[in-house]
DNA sequence: ATATTAGTTCGATAATTATCGAACTAATTG
DNA sequence: CAATTAGTTCGATAATTATCGAACTAATAT
């Protein structure tokens, strides 16, 4: 195994981490349905979890790459990262 | 959320728990490269683990049906289930 | 200025996990 | 039969994780 392609492994690996948590999933299924942006207590309605538990996993996704967050006044709107699921996960919107 | 996404995405959670050790990331590509069944042993040499930690992830992927076993006298034989791979994970090995 | 709202951070906790070496089973070889 | 080999299971352990409620920050509304 090449050092190029174990970096895109522990890539993979890591964002495999988040996407095993069927919580996590289910985000970004509603965010994907959704079509567009959406804002965090939006998506969070859905989950019945306690609002850290909410937050604790948009940063997980957030921090691997899977989502946008973008600021406006008070909330937070988020949004499928499409350059991460193009590059690491093609075709994973489609699996159903 | 619809009941069937519902389990896909549980079945997906499952496999992407799997897929969250780089190890075991390196242990499907091996196989994948190598290109037809390999031994355990051939598998665990290239890891540098402990046998009974090799044997503990081969359990995993097994049990997540990402691979197939054959036993052949006193050996294992392991090989890709391109199944799952094409159902749950297409164009996993295309990403490099 | 006070109250409300959206989201984050913190501390605690229970559950899961990756790892090892040792002991084991089953098959093969001498 | 005895020794070796391939792989599994077990017990222990250290690390990580998902979850909660409480306390917090920052922005908005009354």
């Amino acid at each position: 195994m090449n050092i190029e392609q174990q970096a895109i492994d522990d890539k993979l690996a890591t964002i495999f981490k988040v996407l095993s948590d069927p919580h996590r999933i289910s985000i970004l299924r509603i965010l994907h349905e959704n079509g567009h942006e959406m804002t965090c207590g939006e998506v969070g309605e859905q989950l019945n979890l306690a609002k850290s538990t909410v937050s604790y996993h948009f940063k997980a996704l957030r921090k691997a790459g899977l989502t946008n967050t973008r600021k406006v006044g008070q909330t937070k709107m988020l949004s499928i990262n499409e350059t991460t699921f193009e590059q690491y996960l093609p075709h994973f919107f489609d699996v159903s």
